[in-house]
DNA sequence: CCAATAATATACCGTTTGGTATATTTTAAT
DNA sequence: ATTAAAATATACCAAACGGTATATTATTGG
């Protein structure tokens, strides 16, 4: 069994990440961050070094959560393209996913950190890397094994793709409009079958 | 000439507005105010209401400058597919002119304000929806001069179109690589180029 | 069950927040 | 140039901010 502290640590995370996460490093204050874990100060300063880190902590959260969410989806297929595929199936539902956590961490962290929270914008460049750089690995290794057409430039499709998401998801978000992301899917799609496939 | 007061407002708006649009309305306290504007508080008091009718005019005052800028790049053309191509012209440079400003206004405060300003919110989604009827009235009239197929569904290619561009702004401002601005209008261009003209 | 210790609550700190009442200065019409 | 009005600066307010020292309560190994 963890101890104690582990637990609360845990805890704290799980009530204020959905909570940084709609409302931003700066305008989340600690009065929010007890009202939301029903903790004290005392409690979360012995948890967590500062706002700062705390912040830091609940972004890293939201992103397990999600790596997680989306490897439940890619894990079940085996082939590159089928794994493109499952990522965008994961997106179609993403509405309601979101509707809990409020948006996505990577947009909503990336637009409130870039001027806010250098330490906490740092992060989410790289999140955004890796997950770019996964994306390009998947492209690659399926023309490698011969079901993407050789000519496909994966670095370019990669990026291309996750700017579409994240695009999607912002609009459907904003407009509280599910069918911005599952047209965009459709799009996205059609883009591997038609541009990618062999 | 326009009195005191009304110079006063627009140097006010003029120094607030990137400061808004950067650090977000929460972020944003009275002391930036009267720092970038070099005036005390009895001033900014004098010309608003309160921090929210500042931020809400801050808002107004950014949507239209980028409107009347992509106004100077579409009214150069007459036809529906050459001001959809003037529209991807400037946001190929929309990472420059946005360096000044900090981002997209529409991204930034649409993330920002969802769930700290309720009133700018809704004011973002209106603009969004106005920018898209726009969208969608120049993909019409393309239809019916007979400049684009028939088949095409306006409104959805406008709300696609939409958020194609608002993901790669949040891409290129976050990662600071105007490549993901320059790949996605390529990438619209070929669309409206084989998608939607006859 | 009992201490030693770990974890949480309480009470407080100086600073900053958005906002206002009032004093001072600037504008502009005569 | 004078003066009434408009605009700006100053000085202040209570409340909230992030953070901490210390008191109190829970936990846990013996």
């Amino acid at each position: 069994m963890p101890s104690k502290a582990e637990r609360t640590s845990q805890f704290i995370l799980e009530s204020v990440a959905p909570v940084f996460n709609r409302r931003g490093y700066m305008a989340t204050s600690m009065s929010e961050i007890t009202k939301a874990t029903g903790l004290t100060k005392g409690a979360v300063y012995g948890n967590f070094e500062n706002k700062e880190q705390l912040a830091l902590s609940a972004f890293e959260f939201n992103i397990k959560k999600i790596s997680d969410e989306i490897r439940s989806y890619t894990r079940q297929v085996k082939s590159p393209i089928d794994k493109l595929l499952a990522l965008t199936k994961f997106y179609r539902n993403y509405h309601d996913y979101s509707n809990n956590l409020g948006g996505c961490p990577i947009l909503n962290i990336g637009v409130d950190a870039k001027n806010n929270n250098p330490q906490l914008f740092k992060r989410v460049k790289q999140v955004i890397k890796e997950f770019q750089d996964n994306l390009t690995f998947l492209i690659q290794k399926g023309i490698d094994v011969g079901d993407i057409k050789p000519t496909v430039d994966a670095k370019k499709y990669a990026s291309r793709i996750f700017a579409l998401m994240e695009g999607s998801i912002f609009m459907a978000v904003t407009m509280n409009d599910r069918s911005y992301l599952t047209d965009m899917m459709d799009f996205i799609d059609h883009m591997i079958n038609n541009e990618l496939k062999k």
